[in-house]
DNA sequence: TCAAAAGTGTTGAAGATACACCCATGG
DNA sequence: CCATGGGTGTATCTTCAACACTTTTGA
């Protein structure tokens, strides 16, 4: 073993949300000399002890404050030259979190911004690539996966989730036949208490977890 | 930099196969004193200078000699205490070959087998979460990729693609309903070509590569 | 002439798409 | 009383699943 390569490990994570029904991201101003300023996915090196998933979470809540965030590996990057501080390799990950939440960093300074997807600005390393491979997966996956729960609270109305499913996709859907495909499928319930907000009352449902799968 | 921790970073391929209409995969017997004698992924050590991809490839070549397989990368497993020599994650790949290769290993000895996928041995490591979680990706990923192309060689009888994906579901299909499907796809195109094998001739069809997409 | 694999259509069920109006509430 | 978003049904099309017999060839 003593001959081998050892590497740099990080990961990062590209963490979506929903503001003005149109998909962000979330970026941060980086401190550090190299590409000082420029815009970078929040993470960081995994240490000694860590699960990959852990230091995700880890680093999210450090540069953010956002905790119990659900995450999901996307895929490793990991060519040679990608960082030029030495031979680097990073874990993405991938995730969305409701619209209000506040953002606070703990290791200040360091800015967290959301971006429309439709907007992004110039980004450090390879993050551009990475930024935009999540967000193929996560059009990919809307259907098949729960991870658009994950955006909203524990209760919501109907019209809510199609708002989140037309925001990611970037494309408007039809509403009864939206509702007739989330509700026959059986991953939605509805609750007995009602949104007063707005004009007429709106129904809530909740997300019904048969099996918490990986999706 | 000087304070973070370093890794060791490996590649594992998880190759599968098809023999006796059944689906196989490959593994290693291990040389070195940690599992030894247990059978092993095909895998090893990325280089300084190489991309996960190329070590991928490499390490299977070397290994098996097989050469020009396609990989696509599965999973990147990480948790502390997967191996006990030192903090070390591995990049999963997974890939599929013909069945006639020859395999002949360069570095002598590791001996490369073909198991049925429903009567594996025991093996190293987390190699058994390794390519189980191969397996029910690429059953996942079966209708929506052109992975199961490499399985065969350029020209091929509609009956032998069906073979190759009832061999990967491990469950038989219809044989209209199959052809219908793939041929309404666009994904094959007959040729003029015919197999004079066996008993009536069969029309030879090949892939249509339209969009080589990572699918 | 027989064994073995090649090839070929139809029907019914389920799922997806397109489309327009009335309702309850707060201002 | 009106503006806003909540809520509902039908017709059509496409897609998927089930199902059996005839053809060609080599032995």
């Amino acid at each position: 073993m003593t001959d081998v390569t050892t590497f740099y490990v990080t990961v990062d994570v590209v963490l979506f949300t929903i503001r003005d029904r149109k998909l962000h991201l979330l970026l941060t101003r980086r401190l550090a000399k190299l590409f000082e300023n420029h815009y970078a996915l929040p993470g960081g090196f995994v240490t000694e002890d860590e699960s990959l998933d852990a230091a995700a979470m880890r680093e999210l809540a450090e540069e953010t404050g956002l905790l119990d965030v659900h995450l999901e590996q996307l895929y490793t990057f990991g060519d040679p030259g990608r960082d030029f501080r030495g031979r680097t390799i990073t874990v993405a990950y991938y995730g969305l979190v409701p619209h209000d939440q506040r953002l606070q960093s703990l290791t200040d300074g360091c800015n967290a911004t959301w971006f429309p997807v439709t907007d992004l600005p110039q980004m450090a390393f390879d993050h551009r690539k990475i930024a935009e491979y999540a967000l193929e997966r996560i059009r990919n996956e809307i259907d098949h996966s729960n991870v658009v729960f994950e955006l909203l609270h524990g209760r919501f109305t109907l019209t809510e989730l199609q708002s989140v499913h037309q925001a990611i996709l970037g494309q408007p859907l039809d509403k009864r036949n939206f509702r007739r495909k989330v509700l026959q499928k059986g991953i939605v319930e509805p609750t007995q208490e009602w949104r007063q907000t707005g004009r007429k009352p709106a129904q809530l449902y909740r997300f019904v977890q048969a099996d918490a799968a990986r999706g």
